[in-house]
DNA sequence: AAGTCGGGGCG
DNA sequence: CGCCCAGACTT
């Protein structure tokens, strides 16, 4: 990374796009990622279809969370033809508890694309690359660098944040402005080679140094070349996002126990959790003094055709879903009579709804909430 | 440009 | 609790 031909030719540090000379910037990033780099499992090798994985599941989701998620799913799946031939219901129990589950799907289904279109060989290209569903600029530019040493720009979190402080870019960064002069500058500052490990060690330092609160500029290899950090305004740059207002709902979860047995059901491609399993829920009223759990049994009469009868309180979850906070009631209730009627939804594709013995619920793959009912079921 | 999609880590 | 996270995709 050290070697940057094209910036030792520039004479004039006038014209580096970060303060001082792009070499000694390069320099300083490399020197620093040697000394301070994780332990990373994905930073083993440079498998396309690791540093695929990793980077899906790095989508949104931080660094310590992933980590043993990759470990088992490459450990279960170690090649693209193992993803490809997965079931999408062992994938997504691989998956279970991360978030995000139309990354697991499109996964798959980008596994099947390079097994069909690609003849099992991970492209090369960026463009062929951000052709695979799930895959956009930011993760096509970190595979094709780290996997293939491609001279492709990066931006995610990290580098955002520590981009703007470099350039002291004093604007909201989610304008479609600051996106193009953010991606401008990362292209700007790459070296001619290693360009996995560059772009890895500003997400590093973006992480480890340049942190969103309290960055710690007196160890940054960059402060020399930041912006912000020269006009002393690295506290407030980037400008803050604006917060989201929250919308409190409440529902009600039912785990209806027929013996042994209890119903689930299978969340459909147009809602929450499409393909995960849950126990059946309902939206209830603001009211959180006054529930209707009468109406809750003739709701699930009405759904399914089954009748049970409610018979205790089990627990209630507290659990976020992006904008909404949701207080999820959960009964357990018992099966008097009925048989499941086929359901269909809006779409004309089926519902599953199904009966399950509760020893067998650790092969489903169950949202968070049907998973921690589950694990109390079991108990 | 704004909305949707989860869940956990951490001060 | 509130903020943040190696974004992608639709509207």
């Amino acid at each position: 990374m050290a070697k940057t031909s094209r910036s030792q030719l520039k004479k004039n540090d006038a014209s580096s796009p970060v303060r001082g000379s792009l070499v000694a910037f390069h320099a300083h990033v490399a020197a620093w990622f040697q000394q301070h780099q994780r332990d990373l499992p994905w930073r083993k090798s440079q498998d396309p279809y690791r540093v695929w994985i990793s980077e899906i599941m790095l989508q949104q989701t931080q660094v310590a969370t992933v980590k043993e998620y990759f470990r088992r799913f490459i450990a279960q799946l170690p090649t693209v033809q193992d993803l490809a031939a997965a079931e999408e219901q062992e994938v997504l129990r691989l998956w279970e508890g991360l978030g995000y589950y139309r990354r697991a799907r499109q996964l798959h289904a980008a596994a099947q694309e390079i097994v069909t279109r690609f003849h099992g060989e991970f492209p090369h290209q960026v463009d062929d690359i951000q052709s695979l569903p799930g895959i956009g600029r930011y993760t096509a530019g970190a595979i094709a660098s780290i996997a293939f040493g491609q001279r492709a720009p990066i931006l995610e979190a990290n580098t955002q944040r520590l981009y703007a402080r470099l350039i002291g870019w004093d604007e909201v960064l989610t304008t479609s402005l600051s996106q193009k002069r953010l991606w401008q500058f990362a292209e700007d500052i790459l070296p001619d080679d290693n360009v996995g490990i560059f772009n890895q060690a500003l997400m590093e330092v973006g992480s480890l140094v340049c942190t969103p609160k309290n960055p710690t500029c007196q160890q940054c290899p960059l402060s020399a070349h930041c912006e912000a950090y020269h006009q002393g305004r690295q506290e407030e740059i980037p400008r803050p996002k604006k917060k989201i207002e929250f919308i409190p709902i409440t529902e009600i979860a039912l785990v209806v126990r027929k013996k042994n047995q209890v119903l689930v059901r299978q969340c459909g491609p147009d809602e929450r959790w499409a393909g995960l399993w849950d126990f059946p829920r309902f939206p209830l009223g603001e009211t959180k003094s006054d529930i209707d759990l009468s109406g809750v049994t003739k709701q699930l009469a009405e759904a399914v055709g089954i009748q049970a009868e409610m018979h205790q309180h089990l627990k209630t979850i507290k659990h976020g879903v992006t904008k909404y906070r949701i207080t999820l009631l959960c009964h357990e209730m018992i099966y008097q009579q009925g048989r499941l009627k086929p359901q269909t939804g809006p779409d004309g594709q089926p519902r599953v709804w199904k009966w399950i013995d509760v020893a067998e619920l650790g092969e489903l793959p169950l949202s968070t909430t049907g998973r921690k009912l589950g694990r109390l079921l079991s108990a």
